[in-house]
DNA sequence: CAAGATTATTAGGTATACCAAATAATGGAT
DNA sequence: ATCCATTATTTGGTATACCTAATAATCTTG
């Protein structure tokens, strides 16, 4: 409730440090980040998190006043997450956080994995030595976690893998454009993950696929172990609601 | 240089009309869009018709001024686009227009024609046959505006006609980050354009292998030439900077 | 005359104050 | 008692004013 990120500090000091540091430049420009970038990412930390649960309200004064900032950086906090999808906003309304449809989620996992099965082909060409190490590293800590039915690092993993494979393509938009949907998608594919423990090994053998097509280098397999891949999770969210349907 | 938004305009009408309407909700809402929003449209639009110069300042206080609004909405809308990567932010500096280098122009298009893969694929679907003649018809001004040298409605109709494909996905997410792409993409392809005018029948040539893909409702083949003929615009880009590194 | 420091100006960042619209609540009339 | 109207309150939208940082110009000093 009463996380301040504005806190009327002293800029003296680092006052000082600019104008020392002004000749060299060595020291990496401290530049602080707009108060509004530095809003949005708390927000949608909150927002993935589930500490904002979808359809609730984000009224302007209040939330501003909890964060201990002033309305107008909040604002502009708040027209990021809208450009992101991951809020909307309405006249005269309070900004509430995104609910997507089943449908909404299917739409989004269908661009997703175009955007992977386009980030396997580029990364075939580009990923280094190091970066595919990384990668194998982050399979192997999935397999580890795969065991502990209660574990996060399992999810974390998972997102971390995946982001790990578009970053190797070196291509910028393509990374900001797919860590946005995989924003808007957190939420439903934590939950999904949650109610699919059982099912891991059919995640690990895929990521298995996706590992070896990076190996070789081989763009045709590593695109269609990706492609495939998020088409099962595609089946997954669609069972989910539909079982959610059969209960109610 | 003058042209106003914001306007002093007395809202008495409106009120009235408002709150006569009040009670019968039928009336559409005569919502009035945030102010930010228009400055956002204003100022794209310059951007893509190369009114504002890619590396061009925007000044705040001055742009302001010329548009006849405060700062605050304005800087909505430059938040608004730089999220959609068409100008920079830095701290302590004017926002600039984004100047993608050629290699930035081939990073948008590789992704351009993984959304547009999948727009095909998802078109041949989804898409009635309104659209599809919709479709066929700018094909065909295309055929007919390619006799004219000078003509603008080429390029115009080239953009609109992939809009619509996309649009027929009816894929909110995908229409919207496809425009982005689009919007980022604009001017290089009309420039592009420009100077490759004796070479429309290609262009017209992977059109029609698109339109009869949609004909067919066969996803494959509208996703390949799709794929095909975004694979020739970065070439077309390639070349042309190329060219001017010759020049140079 | 040149180089460095200091000051003034400008631009972006943030907070506050004001405005308009929408909704909720209350009071009066039927 | 119910329904309509009017008013008050809340919320988002916009403008303005102030603050801080960076740059450029000028002045001073070596």
């Amino acid at each position: 409730m009463c996380k301040r990120i504005g806190e009327a500090e002293s800029h003296v000091m680092d006052n000082k440090v600019a104008k020392s540091a002004n000749n060299l430049q060595a020291i990496p420009t401290l530049s602080r980040k707009r108060l509004g970038d530095q809003i949005a990412d708390v927000l949608r930390k909150q927002i993935l998190l589930g500490e904002m649960t979808p359809g609730s309200n984000i009224p302007e004064r209040e939330t501003a006043m909890a964060l201990g900032v002033s309305r107008t950086p909040l604002r502009e906090a708040l027209v990021i997450l809208e450009g992101e999808g991951l809020i909307l906003m309405a006249p005269a309304r309070s900004p509430i956080v995104a609910n997507p449809t089943p449908d909404d989620l299917i739409q989004l996992l269908l661009v997703q994995s175009a955007l992977e099965a386009l980030a396997g082909e580029c990364a075939c060409e580009k990923i280094t030595s190091d970066e595919l190490e990384a990668i194998e590293e982050m399979h192997q800590k999935m397999v580890a976690a795969a065991e502990d039915a209660e574990s996060i690092d399992f999810f974390n993993n998972d997102m971390a893998f995946h982001e790990a494979i578009v970053a190797a393509t070196k291509n910028k938009p393509l990374i900001k454009t797919h860590r946005q949907y995989n924003s808007r998608l957190w939420r439903a594919r934590f939950m999904s993950s949650r109610r699919r423990v059982k099912k891991r090994s059919l995640t690990l053998s895929e990521h298995g696929a996706i590992v070896d097509g990076l190996r070789m280098h081989d763009k045709e397999q590593t695109s269609k172990a990706l492609e495939e891949h998020l088409r099962t999770a595609i089946k997954n969210i669609s069972n989910i609601f539909a079982e959610e349907e059969n209960q109610s």
